[in-house]
DNA sequence: CCATCGTAGTTTGTATACAATGTGCAATAC
DNA sequence: GTATTGCACATTGTATACAAACTACGATGG
């Protein structure tokens, strides 16, 4: 909990933010002078608002080339979602028992601002970090944290196509269904139910992106 | 694979090598400007090597306070050798299937190299590297980087602790014994056998961690 | 005597300036 | 016409210099 902000963190976090929105392309080169120009600060800053980035997946370097955006091909996108079904499974086993009635509340509540905000008309900017705040929310009992920094980790580099995904379809609503359910599981402490659901609930958004990335590599070809 | 190695990399790849060799001590500031005239670069290149380092979680930024090396808590070890048992079993299961006579080859290889470095005298600098090439060679063919990745990430963090546990005890040779049934269980192809081995391997390597690291906390605490 | 505030000194964070490397185009040779 | 070489330019990587923030210690007040 940094007391203060650093310009590189403020860079890395706008630029996290752009990447996630989708301003990229992927592969696209991120000069340090043109951000650095953006930002209004030097370039120090903004190569190390890269490398934080690099370490979180978003970009590449290469030596003396610079920064590039990554894009995730089909086998990788199912591959980190395999690994979210694996190691989201394994915390929510463990929360459920330890899920006192305030984490309970916590839950629900994350999950009313949710409701409240799709209705007064979809803010998807932000939805997903609700989206991991509520999962997070439900994890976070068991008390596994460096377990829950690589999940962390890997909703950040899956976030991108999540974000897609929800563009191209309407999603949302059936995901909050499930929220829903998921929570009332862990209510009734239906570890293998919950579990089970969950798992349905990453595999069908990882299916869902596959399906919009090929259609659209399709689209690109006949263009 | 950078063609090339800048200042940063190089100075990141040597502190790597202290930090793990456990050179320092858990929490002892790591100075710019000292780092900066032990390697004869600038301190840029240094913040750069920190940084890279903060993202394997070898050492903590705090803002305007500097860069500590961190240190792990008992809990923080059990949780990060229980994440290696989930994940680890999870590629061999879906490694062995895929393994090609080549696979098991250079397997093979990797454990005569061992064997042969141990007789001659226990290199245990460079032990941990051949053991988790060793481990990797049986994983690789699950065809699963982003796994690979999150594995290696687990494995730097807790490099020092096992090192640290092999300074103090004479595990070696019984590592050794266990890659070789490994090795054998992977060639007969047998999945259940081969995982409940390593999940064993990793747990004792775990046990024994923490049962030097709490005797070592009684022998400060009496001094 | 203890607590709080201010100041000096140290260390980090950032800007500017320079060096090193990669890229692309043009000129030349075949 | 094509391939190769060399040079100019653009971009990254690093050094130096400066600004900002934290720490520690002592002075002042209660």
């Amino acid at each position: 909990m940094p007391t203060y902000k650093t310009r590189a963190q403020f860079v890395a976090d706008d630029l996290r933010r752009r990447i996630l929105g989708g301003e990229f392309k992927g592969g696209t080169q991120l000069r340090q002078d043109a951000l650095a120009k953006d930002y209004e600060v030097s370039r120090i800053p903004v190569r190390e608002a890269l490398l934080a980035l690099e370490s979180e997946g978003l970009v590449e370097f290469h030596a003396h080339r610079g920064a590039f955006t990554t894009e995730l091909s089909v086998a990788k996108i199912r591959e980190l979602f395999e690994l979210r079904i694996l190691l989201e499974t394994y915390v929510l086993k463990r929360a459920i028992p330890e899920l006192s009635d305030a984490d309970l509340q916590h839950a629900e509540n994350l999950l009313r601002q949710y409701d409240a905000a799709l209705d007064s008309g979809g803010q998807i900017d932000n939805w997903s970090d609700y989206n991991f705040a509520f999962h997070q929310a439900l994890y976070a009992p068991a008390g596994l944290p460096e377990t829950m920094s690589l999940i962390s980790q890997l909703n950040t580099k899956s976030d991108r196509y999540i974000r897609m995904q929800l563009l191209y379809t309407q999603e949302i609503e059936k995901a909050e269904r499930e929220h829903h359910d998921l929570l009332e599981l862990a209510r009734q402490g239906d570890i293998d139910r919950a579990c089970a659901l969950l798992e349905q609930h990453i595999a069908e958004a990882c299916e869902g992106i596959v399906t919009v990335l090929e259609k659209r590599s399709q689209d690109l070809q006949e263009a």
